[in-house]
RNA sequence: GCCCAGUUGGCGCAGUUGGUAGCGCGUUCCCUUGACAUGGGAAAGGUCACAGGUUCAAGUCCUGUACUGGGCACCA
C-alpha cells in the first residue's frame, strides 16, 4: 500500500537524475520539425539562485515542455554568465575573509585563475539547482560567457565594430565607482534619494567686493571650480559678468560666465562649474572653453588640493572643508536638501563623475536600427507597455561605455608596442614585482593593434607588445548571447537552425541593459533579430512587497522550499501567481496550497489504483458515453485543456495553474471522483476506471509542464493502461481537446443536479444534520426538464447529498417541520423533525427572499427602460426577461415556504 | 519635472470584447464517511480609491484628483 502522504524528496531525485541520464532535454536538429528555441537569461556566478531565477526559469520550462509536447524541436539553451563586477566583487570578499588576502595580494593572473577555481564550484551549486527545480536543461551541453567558443564571439565582434568605426576611445566624463574601482556605464547606474545638505559659499570678488554667493552639494570639489556661471537674463549678477571671484579657503581667482544652463530660480542662482567632477558642468565647461581639473582620483583621495586635503577621502574632505569655511565666515548658510544621487548597481555607493579614457561603442546606427525592428513589430513585448520604454531609451541612447578597471572578464583585445606607444602607456610594479600596464592614453600616443592573440608590432615588427589592461563590460557578452551560444562566428548547423531564437523570457529590470542590447548586436551580426518575442516576469518580492535582500533577511532560499515542500509544489506556487506582467509577493504561505494540491493529485491517482487491483489491460477512452456525469467530465476536461493552452500561449501562466489546479481539485476529485465510488461495486466498473485514468492521464499531461515530478511519477504507475509508449511524459503529445466532446446539454443537466445537491448540503450544515444522517427528501418542480433529469439522476442526489429517500413530484405539499430551498424552479423539501428551529429557518428564507426580491427589482427596472429594450442586444434582453420568470417563480416559492412555517 | 503601472471582501491577487463581482490564504460552524485532516461539507465578508462624464447599462471606456510603486531627466 503507497503512503498516505506524498513524499516528494525520493521522486524528485530520482527523476532528475533519470532525466539527465537518458538526456530526454536533448534538442535535435530536425529539418522536419519547427524549432522552438530559448537561451536562458545566464545566471551569474555569484552564488546559489534565487528565487527570482526560480520564477523566471520556470516560466521558460513550461514553454519549453509545452512547446516540446506540441511535437516542435524544443531546445532550452543553458549557460552562465562571468558576471564581471559582480563575481569580482563576490570573490574579493570571499578571498578576504577566508584568507585575509586582497586581489593585489594574488596579483591579477593568479586572481583570474582563483576565479576561474570558483567558477567551477559555482557553477556546479548553479547546476545542481537546476536540476533540483526539474528545468529542462541539457545540463551536458552548457555554455559559460567566458568559455572559448564565447570568447571568440567576443573578439569577432569587437573587432567588426572596431572595423565599422563603432568602438572608439575618448576621453569623457565617466560613471566611476570607487568602491569597485572601475568605470561603468549609464545603464549600470541607479538614482537614489539621499538627505543631504546644500551649502551656500561666498566666493568674494577679486576687487575684494561681496562676490558671489553659490549653492552646492559638493564643497569638497571647490578646488577644481573653474568657473561660476549664472543665467544669463538674472539681472541679480549682471554687474559681476566677466569679473573674477576667488574660491574659497585658496587664493584662486575664476570668471563669473553666463550660461543658459543655470536655473534661476535655484538655490542662489548662482551656479559653481566643476568640469571634471560634474556632468553638467562638463558640458558647460566644453562651451566655455575651460580647463577640466581634478581633485579626486580613482580612490574617491583628493589631489591637487591645498595641503591640508591632500589624500584625504571625499567624504572626509567635504566635512573637513565645511568645517574650514565655517570657521573661515564664508559659509553663508546650510540648507537641508534631498537630492538625487547616483549609485552603483552592483555595490550601491555613490557614483563619482570622473574624468578617464575610456572604450565606448558609438551607439547612434546600432540603436536606430533596433529601433527600427521594435516598431515594424519585428519584436513584440509581452506586456506590450514595455515597448515604448524599450523605444524610448533607444532614442536617448548614449555612446556605451565597455571598459572596466577590473580583473575578471573578457580582456580588450588590443596590444600595444612597448616601443611604438611609449608615451602613452604607464606601467607599474606591482606586489609580485611585475611591471603591470596600469594606463592608456591615446591622447598620449597609445597606438591600438587589435588582436586576439599576441601581435607583432605593424610599426617597428617588434614583439614587445602588451594588452590593454581593461576588460569588457560583462553586458558586452551578454549582448551576443543569442548567437554566441550557437558558436557565432562559425557557421554551425545549430546556428542556422536554431537563430533566430522564439522567445526571450526575462526581467524587466534587465531591458536596457541587456534585451535592448541583444537586439541591437543581433541586428549587426546575424542581420535578424535575435527573437521575435520578450516576455517580461515581474520581481519576486517578500509578503509585503519589499524587494528581497540578504541585508533584510527577507530573502527565501529556493532550496530550502525544495526540501521542505518539493520543486513541483514551488514551481506551481509561483505559476499560480504570475499573472502578466506583475510582480509577486512571496511567502512561505504561497507554497502550502501547491503542497496540498500534489498530495491531492496524488492521492486521487492512489485511489483510482487502489481499484484497479486486478486489471492490467488498456483502459481505452470508451467512444460511447451514455451516463450523464462521464459526458460531463469529458466536457470539463476537454475546455480544461483547452483554457489551459490558451493560458500558456498568452504568456498567463497564472491563468494556466488556476484552470487546471480548480479542474483536478474540483471538478475530477470533488465531484467525479465522488460519483464514480458507487459504481465499483457494479457492471459499469471498468468503463468509469476508463474514464478515470484517461482524463487523468490527460491532466496529468496538462500539468507536466508546470509540475513535472509528480506527474511523470504518476504517469509511469498509470502507462500500463493507456496506449503511450514513451517513457517520459516530455516525450508525450501534449493532450488534444476535442470539441466533439463538449456536451453543452451534459454541462447544463449536471449544473441542475450540483446546485440542488448543494442546497441540500446547505440546509443539512444550516441545521447541523450529521454526515452520518441520512435524510428524506422531497423535490417538487413543474419544469419537465428539471423533472426529468432529476428522476434520471436521482443517485447523484441521494450518493453526494446523503439522502436516503427521494420523492419528485410536480406539487408536494410542504411536510410539517420540514426546510425549504428553492434551485431554478425546483423547491426542495426536507422534513427535520425535531431538528428544525423555526425563527431560523424563517430567518434564513427571509434572507434569501431579499436576495431573490432584489433581482426582481432590478430585472423589472432594466426591463421597465424603453431604452434598454430598444438599445440592447435581443439576447440580452431575453436574458434579463428569463431571469425575471425565474427570479419571480422563486420568490413564490419562497413566500409559500415561508407562510407555511406559521 | 516627464512617463508608466497599481488602488477590488482581514491579507495577497484574478477579472478576456462594457451586461452590478471571483480565487487563494485567513475567519466561523459541522464532520476522522472505506483516496486524501496536506482532507470533506457549509457559511460570513466587497457602495470594485475619490469626483465627474459617455452609455439603456461601467470594476471594465473617457477626464480629473489623491495615494502607492517603478522608470527616465543636468536641477547645482
Amino acid at each position: 500500500m503507497l503512503p498516505k502522504a506524498y513524499d516528494p524528496k525520493l521522486v524528485e531525485e530520482k527523476l532528475a537524475k533519470l532525466w539527465q541520464d537518458k538526456q530526454v532535454f536533448k534538442s535535435k536538429i530536425d529539418a522536419a520539425k519547427k524549432p522552438y528555441v530559448i537561451v536562458i537569461p545566464p545566471p551569474n556566478i555569484t552564488g546559489a539562485l534565487h528565487i527570482g531565477h526560480g520564477l523566471n526559469n520556470t516560466l521558460q520550462d513550461v514553454l519549453i515542455r509545452y512547446h516540446r509536447m506540441k511535437g516542435e524541436s524544443a531546445n532550452w539553451v543553458p549557460g552562465l554568465d562571468h558576471g564581471g563586477i559582480a563575481t569580482q566583487n563576490v570573490v574579493e570578499k570571499a578571498l578576504a575573509k577566508e584568507q585575509k588576502l586582497t586581489r593585489h595580494d594574488l596579483g591579477r593572473e593568479q586572481f583570474v585563475q582563483h576565479v576561474w577555481q570558483w567558477y567551477k564550484e559555482c557553477g556546479n551549486t548553479i547546476y545542481n539547482q537546476f536540476e533540483k527545480m526539474g528545468w529542462a536543461l541539457d545540463q551536458s551541453n552548457i555554455r559559460f560567457t567566458m568559455d572559448e567558443k564565447r570568447a571568440a564571439s567576443v573578439y569577432e565582434s569587437f573587432k567588426r565594430l572596431w572595423d565599422k568605426k563603432y568602438i572608439y576611445r575618448g576621453k569623457r566624463l565617466i560613471n566611476w565607482c570607487v568602491r569597485c574601482s572601475t568605470a561603468l556605464s549609464d545603464a549600470e547606474v541607479e538614482h537614489e534619494q539621499r538627505a543631504g545638505s546644500l551649502w551656500h559659499l561666498r566666493y568674494k570678488g577679486e576687487d575684494g567686493g561681496e562676490g558671489i554667493v553659490i549653492a552646492t552639494t559638493r564643497p569638497e570639489t571647490i578646488f577644481a571650480d573653474v568657473a561660476v556661471a549664472v543665467n544669463p537674463k538674472d539681472e541679480r549678477y549682471q554687474n559681476l559678468l566677466g569679473k573674477k571671484v576667488i574660491i574659497p579657503l585658496t587664493n584662486r581667482a575664476i570668471p563669473v560666465i553666463a550660461d543658459e544652463a543655470v536655473e534661476l530660480g535655484f538655490g542662489t542662482g548662482a551656479l559653481k562649474i566643476t568640469p571634471a567632477h560634474d556632468a553638467v558642468d562638463y558640458e558647460v565647461g566644453k562651451r566655455h572653453n575651460l580647463e577640466a581639473l581634478s581633485v579626486i582620483n580613482d580612490k574617491g583621495k583628493m589631489i591637487n588640493t591645498p595641503q591640508k586635503y591632500l589624500g584625504m577621502d571625499r567624504d572626509l574632505a567635504k566635512k573637513e572643508v565645511v568645517k574650514d569655511l565655517e570657521e573661515s565666515g564664508l559659509l553663508v548658510k546650510t540648507e537641508k536638501y534631498v537630492n538625487a544621487v547616483s549609485t552603483c548597481y552592483r555595490c550601491n555607493s555613490p557614483i563619482e563623475p570622473f574624468l578617464s579614457e575610456q572604450w565606448f561603442v558609438k551607439m547612434d546606427n546600432l540603436a536606430a536600427n533596433a529601433l527600427k525592428a521594435i516598431e515594424d513589430n519585428r519584436v513584440n513585448f509581452h506586456p506590450e507597455r514595455w515597448r515604448t520604454q524599450t523605444t524610448n531609451w533607444l532614442k536617448n541612447i548614449q555612446d556605451w561605455c565597455i571598459s572596466r578597471q577590473i580583473w575578471w572578464g573578457h580582456r580588450i583585445p588590443v596590444w600595444y608596442c612597448r616601443h611604438c606607444s611609449q608615451k602613452g602607456l604607464t606601467f607599474i610594479k606591482d606586489k609580485q614585482g611585475n611591471e603591470q600596464l596600469t594606463k592608456v592614453s591615446f591622447e598620449d600616443g597609445a597606438k591600438p593593434i587589435v588582436s586576439q592573440t599576441k601581435p607583432v608590432c605593424p610599426d617597428c615588427g617588434g614583439n614587445d607588445v602588451v594588452q590593454d589592461p581593461d576588460v569588457l563590460d560583462t553586458w558586452f557578452s551578454s549582448a551576443l548571447w543569442p548567437f554566441s551560444v550557437f558558436d557565432w562566428p562559425a557557421q554551425t548547423p545549430e546556428l542556422k537552425y536554431y537563430y533566430p531564437t522564439s522567445m526571450l523570457v526575462t526581467g524587466y529590470e534587465i531591458i536596457y541593459l541587456w534585451v535592448a542590447r541583444m537586439i541591437m548586436m543581433g541586428l549587426e551580426f546575424m542581420d535578424d533579430v535575435p527573437f521575435p518575442d520578450v516576455f517580461l516576469n515581474g520581481i519576486v518580492r517578500d509578503k509585503t512587497g519589499k524587494k528581497m535582500s540578504k541585508s533584510l533577511g527577507n530573502v527565501v532560499d529556493p532550496l530550502d522550499l525544495i526540501k521542505k515542500y518539493g520543486a513541483d509544489a514551488l514551481r506551481f506556487s509561483l505559476l499560480l501567481q504570475a499573472a502578466p506582467g506583475k510582480d509577486i509577493p512571496y511567502g512561505e504561505d504561497s507554497i502550502v496550497g501547491p503542497r496540498n494540491f500534489c498530495n491531492k493529485i496524488y492521492n486521487a491517482a492512489r485511489f483510482i489504483q487502489m481499484n484497479m487491483e486486478g486489471f492490467d489491460k488498456k483502459l481505452d477512452l470508451p467512444k460511447e458515453n451514455t451516463e450523464l456525469c462521464d459526458k460531463w467530465i469529458l466536457s470539463r476536461y476537454n475546455k480544461a485543456i483547452k483554457a489551459t493552452a490558451e493560458a500558456i500561449e498568452n504568456y498567463n501562466m497564472a491563468a494556466a495553474a488556476e484552470t487546471l489546479y480548480h479542474f483536478l481539485w474540483g471538478d475530477f476529485c470533488d465531484w467525479y471522483i465522488e460519483l464514480a465510488k458507487p459504481r465499483f461495486n457494479t457492471d459499469g466498473k471498468e468503463h468509469v476506471l476508463a474514464i478515470l485514468v484517461q482524463v487523468l492521464y490527460g491532466t496529468l499531461k496538462a500539468l507536466h509542464p508546470m509540475m513535472p515530478f509528480i506527474t511523470d511519477e504518476i504517469a509511469m504507475s498509470f502507462k500500463k493502461f493507456t496506449s503511450e509508449n514513451k517513457e517520459f511524459l516530455i516525450e508525450e503529445t501534449y493532450p488534444l481537446t476535442n470539441a466533439a466532446f463538449v456536451d453543452e446539454a451534459a454541462l447544463k443537466d449536471m449544473a441542475l443536479l450540483q446546485g440542488i445537491i448543494t442546497e441540500i448540503r446547505t440546509i443539512r450544515a444550516q441545521f447541523n444534520v450529521p454526515p452520518s444522517l441520512k435524510i428524506k427528501t422531497l423535490l417538487a418542480t413543474k419544469d419537465a426538464w428539471e423533472a426529468e433529469v432529476i428522476n434520471k439522476h436521482q443517485n447523484y442526489i441521494t450518493a453526494m447529498a446523503k439522502v436516503a429517500a427521494l420523492t419528485l413530484a410536480t406539487e408536494i405539499e410542504k411536510p410539517r417541520q420540514a426546510a425549504t430551498a428553492v434551485y431554478g424552479n425546483t423547491t426542495i423539501y426536507i422534513p427535520l423533525e425535531g431538528l428544525i428551529d423555526f425563527d431560523k429557518e424563517k430567518a434564513r428564507l427571509n434572507k434569501e427572499l431579499a436576495t431573490v426580491n432584489n433581482g426582481i427589482a432590478n430585472r423589472q427596472k432594466m426591463l421597465g427602460n424603453e431604452n434598454f429594450i430598444k438599445n440592447a442586444p435581443a439576447e440580452q434582453i431575453a436574458k434579463a426577461k428569463e431571469e425575471l420568470k425565474q427570479m419571480e417563480l422563486k420568490a413564490e416559492q419562497i413566500k409559500t415556504s415561508i407562510s407555511g412555517l406559521d
